[in-house]
DNA sequence: ATTATTCAATAGAGATATTCTATTGATATA
DNA sequence: TATATCAATAGAATATCTCTATTGAATAAT
């Protein structure tokens, strides 16, 4: 039954019966039975298919909800047994946007401190990738923006505020500033983050507000170009203060604070809102509101 | 998996392994076989035994905690896609303590009404029975008061405070008043509710708080025997006046208030606090929150 | 002390289910 | 029109589940 709901999940996940199979180990005429006699033992039609996969029907998207749900549970379930003996072991699955990728590593080192057996996957999403992720049960914990309207299924704990400026080098336009404006900052060549994160619309809707406009002259979803680009001092970006100082500054490459107006965003730890939590995850949670203090500006 | 779960429920409920198969429809060896394979599966003991069942393990009863919920979520998507094809259909189980009998008709009056294709099974049953039949998935919803130390696992939705009376006939001693002390009726042969009933602990507390003693006559667990008695004028109780009320009263059977002090204790429905609840029983919370206004005094 | 009883585990057979490979049929794409 | 893709189906091999019958251990009764 519950290996049923997981094919269920897969597919949703996938949306193709072949992918979906290959995901969960099987072949595909096994999920195609596994899903049919989900269909048979609820009397209704859970997936539209002709001929190939289409979507879920109403039925089938309320089954996924409670499938979400009893997995998750069935998983939790198991891993607490585990750690009742064997203590906190196995793979804590973390997401988080770029922007957040400083306070990863804080958050590690206090977890490793306390948990050394247990071992870390560590992806990066953009904000919505790392929501549906977290309701799809494919990571434990995702690091990213808390201003995502809440559903109640997800909650936050808060780790800091991030406040944006301009890294750039010390002898390029701007550079010799103790703060810029962010119509300033729309008259540089920036590299940037591709659209589809968050602070680039963040970065967008700041400098259509300044009257300006962004155009990237150079874009990337790999957060280490940019910083490589912009090491050489011939490149500029714009990046939360905490991150350009984890990167590292140096005499030349510097980080400017942007005003007019001085924005900021919480980041913070967000899991799945059950409780009890997997222990993996609950430990997380502990370890973030330990570290969260320490972040406060 | 879940089956599994369902034979450790079963098990939990009986404590003992021939009754829970015969529980669970199966024989006992296969019941055996299914704890097996979870204490496999999870790698730990979950039940001691020795010979005979024991109890559970520190292990077995985290994941009967776990099996709760998810045999609960399992049950509870079977009938929402159920009623999402053919409307709410099934069986609605309550229980109620005596006390609150007179509230249940109402209630199933309203749901009836609404819903003319769910049918009812009601228990009588002690406080701490209806607790903990909830808590075991054995009935969807109880009628009972509502003081229970909340555990976040039960949620109450208050339906009126029963003040309590002294059901008695008109040429009895104290027949003729119009408002009698618990000291006073302390001095009367009663009949009464089992001392496992929270009613009974209720007066006898109040007795002894106003100087007397509860000895009574007569006793029994069944409402309809006190009722039987008392209706013919040579015995005495004391019940709530609502339910005095819906019994009914005559001219030589009176109901006089008790005073000093004038106690009362707040009935409600309770119900697992999940949510989405499992839809039988949600249209049964929405009846109540529509009965309550109604029953106010 | 001896004999019954009760209880849960085990053995082994039969019945179900699950999963696989190979194939078909249907739809979309070149 | 030919080709490729996708999911369903057929059929065989395997795994699992559940049953009856029995054993072994522990209690209770004589």
């Amino acid at each position: 039954m519950i290996d049923k709901l997981e094919f269920l999940l897969a597919l949703a996940r996938e949306q193709h019966f072949g992918r979906a199979a290959e995901a969960c180990g099987v072949t595909q005429p096994t999920l195609s039975a596994g899903v049919k006699q989900l269909e048979d033992s609820f009397g209704v039609l859970l997936v539209n298919r002709g001929s190939r996969f289409q979507d879920f029907t109403l039925e089938g998207e309320r089954v996924l909800d409670w499938a979400r749900r009893i997995v998750g549970d069935s998983r939790a379930m198991r891993e607490e047994v585990h750690a009742l003996k064997h203590g906190l072991t196995g793979r804590l699955r973390i997401a988080a946007v770029p922007m957040a990728h400083a306070v990863i590593e804080p958050l590690t080192a206090l977890y490793h401190e306390r948990h050394p057996d247990v071992q870390f996957s560590i992806l990066s999403h953009n904000a919505q990738q790392i929501l549906s992720l977290l309701e799809n049960l494919e990571i434990d914990a995702g690091v990213t923006y808390l201003d995502h309207e809440p559903n109640g299924r997800i909650t936050g704990i808060p780790l800091y505020r991030e406040r944006y400026c301009l890294l750039t080098s010390a002898d390029a336009p701007l550079g010799d500033r103790d703060k810029v404006t962010w119509a300033e900052v729309a008259q540089v060549p920036l590299c940037m983050l591709t659209p589809d994160t968050k602070i680039r619309r963040i970065i967008e809707d700041l400098m259509r507000d300044a009257g300006g406009e962004l155009k990237p002259m150079l874009e990337s979803n790999a957060l280490i170009l940019l910083y490589t680009h912009v090491r050489t001092g011939r490149w500029a970006t714009v990046m939360p203060a905490r991150l350009a100082a984890t990167l590292g500054l140096t005499d030349t490459l510097r980080a400017i604070p942007i005003v007019e107006p001085e924005a900021s965003h919480t980041i913070g730890l967000v899991v799945l809102a059950r409780k009890p939590m997997k222990p993996l995850t609950a430990a997380l949670v502990a370890e973030a509101r330990r570290l969260a203090p320490s972040l406060a500006d």
